[in-house]
DNA sequence: TTGACAGTTGAATAGGTATTCAACTATAAT
DNA sequence: ATTATAGTTGAATACCTATTCAACTGTCAA
């Protein structure tokens, strides 16, 4: 039995539970979540961004940014880890490409949001 | 005049040079990146995803969270700051109602991309 | 085989941030 | 007026994370 943190009472009891029936669980909450932060980081999202025109390598991608390599690189790892991006080696090089198509698309609606609201 | 922070030369000129012209400019990712941020986080996710469905007042979301009310509204501000989510107050009581009909899709999107790396 | 370069890695550091705590305001009810 | 409740707020804490640094591996060229 979880213990109660909350620290008042329901005010609407119907609300909350058909909120609480339609809500998913904490895993799933997680993994979104997760896949928010990752992309949440403008280093990051400029490197998802860049990718989406083509495949670079570690070192145009430091240059690009201006940024050192060791830096890209763990974003890399990371973007890679949570299955963003995908690489394949070319002798002493590393090239690193979008992973799905999905990517491109929350970055392209967040950046509708962005605009929509500059405008009001 | 920026300084020079990268530590290895460019490998594919053209590429740098051509991906460099398609990327915005740094307020832009700013401005992307930080609405991932505010979305990224598991107790706003959860937030969100529960005014998708009606508005409810601070009390009832802490309730279906099982958290402190303080906590839940350094968070609803936060999200009102951001432009995902507006208020509208009746009595003692303040109801919190999502902002945008992209915040939905956004998070719509984000999970189908979970979903699809899960049936991989 | 030696040197140079692409890339990775782990630890350390510095900056950021979610939650807690305590005090506060505002509204409603008695 | 007083009490109770809804909600906000600022400071403090504890945790997280982006970048740096230094050392490392792997590959290529001479």
């Amino acid at each position: 039995m979880r213990e109660e943190i909350c620290d008042c009472n329901i005010i609407h009891k119907e609300v909350v539970e058909s909120t609480k029936k339609k809500m998913l669980n904490d895993t799933m909450f997680n993994k979104v979540g997760t896949f928010f932060k990752v992309v949440g980081d403008d280093t990051r999202l400029k490197i998802l961004y860049a990718l989406d025109n083509n495949e670079m390598c570690v070192c145009d991608i430091a240059n690009l940014l201006n940024m050192t390599k060791s830096s890209i690189s763990h974003q890399l790892r990371l973007l890679k880890d949570n299955g963003l991006v995908k690489s394949r080696k070319v002798g002493k090089e590393v090239y690193y490409m979008l992973d799905d198509e999905h990517v491109s698309s929350v970055v392209e609606i967040a950046s509708i949001h962005v605009i929509h609201k500059e405008e009001e």
